[in-house]
RNA sequence: GCCCCCAUCGUCUAGCGGCCUAGGACGCCGCCCUUUCAAGGCGGUAACACGGGUUCGAAUCCCGUUGGGGGUGCCA
């Protein structure tokens, strides 16, 4: 990293730019991220402007879902929001002094005409027909006259420095013919104006770079000091293509809602692109602040890999004290998603439950399944869970013997344990094997916190009634 | 088509010329623990795309090939 002097006090200002066309998207969270980071690690700023200049596609839902997101991933801008559209008089005081300067032509091309006139050549593109043409500034497009000659380089902290030959660039559009700038203009009035000294983006954006470069110097002069680029790797799905906002479960919201930590989506977003240098992967904030290096990032895409993310937002979840668990599985067990009705439901069953429930769930969305039983009258019992504990002949006389046994011992979990023990040895089989009949009788299924905990919470008189319920469930099979 | 980027286990990655019979993590598979399931412990599965160079020595450097991806809008 050479030659950059950042403007201004030295400090570091970043920018992150997204367009408000729909859900927050887990790449752009990524992006974010990156951006914030570097910014907390070097004391710099960390700006959001949305860039709203499609009237078209953004609407101002998708405006708010990115700030939300965003502070759900604790990640608020120290500037802004800016918007784009706000700046419009800016962008047009530039195009003025493009025009001005010779560095814009009209045009009034259509995309056929200039297919039809390219199709055969060898580098495609515009073909500069209207370079020379002279027509009037008002009501048409107006286009960037790209050197024929030579080359732009971008240098690139994560990539080095990458040449484009200005031959391949075509005279590209600048301003549309009702008088919009577009992206390519807007971004880089925007970055000189907000004193922007690293662009920090996804690749995608490299292809563009050198447009906005030669922008920038129309703007500026050849010799200004221009940002430096990181450009970030693709986030994409398993078929390895960037991931669709259409196709792939890519909105930050969507997690949220099925029950992931922000700080574990952070630290999972950290990890695709970039590693700590002795390979830990659960990490603090400011772990991940002080070790975070852009020229560490990676090249090659990744995969955003749910079954990662899940085991990430389970070691949060298991660190969480008891308290801030309870706390944060709260709206989970409201109505909905929750399936008990408002009065069944019993916080000081829960916070009994929730230590159980804790070291079992990937995500929060999961606690309801743990627990309903505890809170319905009846047990939802899944059918396939019913069939594989009562298969053996045994259960009726397990059922029974619990029945009995469970009438009258001490209500505790021990002795629960030590009481179900014997009736299951009495028909010759092990507590492992022996207790599932119980267990779906109790919980409605196979899998769910340990059996005589939720015993005990359940109470003696419940326990009773499920299993009769399952006794006379069994005679009408059998 | 043209331009650009990328290439280590299925996935995320470590590796930046010798410490590599390639390390970690997720997943998967065993075993242990065990009241189911988890958690935990132990073990296992599995990768340097290919071909040329350079070098005493290459996963690491160079070239090519192949493969993948991105861009190529009066979208951002």
């Amino acid at each position: 990293m050479t030659g950059a002097v950042p403007a201004g006090d030295g400090r570091p200002r970043v920018r992150f730019a997204p367009s408000p066309t729909g859900y927050f998207h887990v790449g752009s969270a990524r992006t974010a991220l990156f951006n914030w980071l570097f910014a907390r690690q070097s004391g710099g700023t960390f700006i959001l402007r949305i860039e709203d200049t499609d009237v078209e596609r953004n609407r101002e839902e998708w405006e708010a879902g990115i700030i939300s997101a965003m502070a759900w991933l604790g990640m608020a801008p120290d500037e802004g929001p800016y918007r784009q559209s706000d700046r419009a008089g800016r962008h047009l005081e530039a195009v003025d002094r493009l025009w001005a300067a010779g560095a814009l032509y009209a045009c009034d091309c259509t995309r056929d005409d200039v297919l039809a006139r390219t199709k055969d050549n060898a580098t495609p593109g515009y073909d500069g027909h209207c370079r020379e043409r002279g027509l009037e500034r008002s009501g048409h497009a107006l286009r960037f006259v790209v050197p024929d000659e030579g080359t732009t380089v971008v240098h690139d902290i994560v990539r080095g420095d990458v040449t484009f030959p200005h031959s391949a660039i075509e005279d590209f559009v600048v301003v549309k013919s009702t008088g919009h700038p577009l992206f390519v203009l807007a971004n880089v009035v925007d970055d000189v104006d907000m004193a922007i000294t690293h662009v920090v983006r996804g690749e995608d954006l490299l292809p563009s770079t050198p447009k906005g470069l030669l922008l920038w110097a129309a703007l500026q002069g050849p010799d200004a000091p221009v940002p430096f680029f990181a450009h970030l790797p693709m986030l994409v799905n398993e078929k390895r293509q960037k991931l669709s906002k259409r196709r792939d479960p890519v909105a930050i919201e969507l997690y949220r809602d099925e029950g992931y930590l922000p700080e574990a989506m952070r630290n999972y977003l950290a990890l695709l692109g970039w590693s700590h240098p002795e390979g830990r992967e659960i990490l603090a904030l400011d772990e991940l602040v002080s070790a975070f290096r852009l020229e560490d990032v990676n090249h090659s895409p990744a995969f955003f890999d749910v079954q990662k993310l899940r085991h990430v937002n389970a070691e949060y979840l298991r660190a969480l004290p008891e308290d801030e668990f309870v706390t944060a599985a709260g709206p989970w067990l409201a109505q909905p998603p929750a399936p008990w009705g408002i009065d069944e439901f019993d916080a000081a069953v829960f916070r009994r439950m929730a230590p159980l429930v804790q070291e079992r769930v990937s995500v929060l969305g999961e606690v309801p399944g743990m627990v309903d039983f505890m809170f319905l009258d009846e047990p939802i019992v899944d059918d396939r869970s019913w069939q594989d504990a009562t298969k053996d002949s045994a259960a009726a006389a397990i059922l029974n013997g619990a029945r009995q046994a469970y009438a009258d011992c001490e209500w505790s979990a021990s002795v629960l344990h030590q009481v179900t023990m014997s009736v299951v040895e009495a028909v010759g089989l092990k507590l492992n094997k022996g207790q599932a009949p119980i267990r779906v009788a109790v919980t409605g299924r196979k899998v769910g916190p340990p059996l005589f905990e939720s015993m005990e919470v359940l109470g003696r008189e419940q326990v009773l009634r499920r299993l009769d319920a399952a006794l006379e469930r069994l005679g009408r099979a059998g």
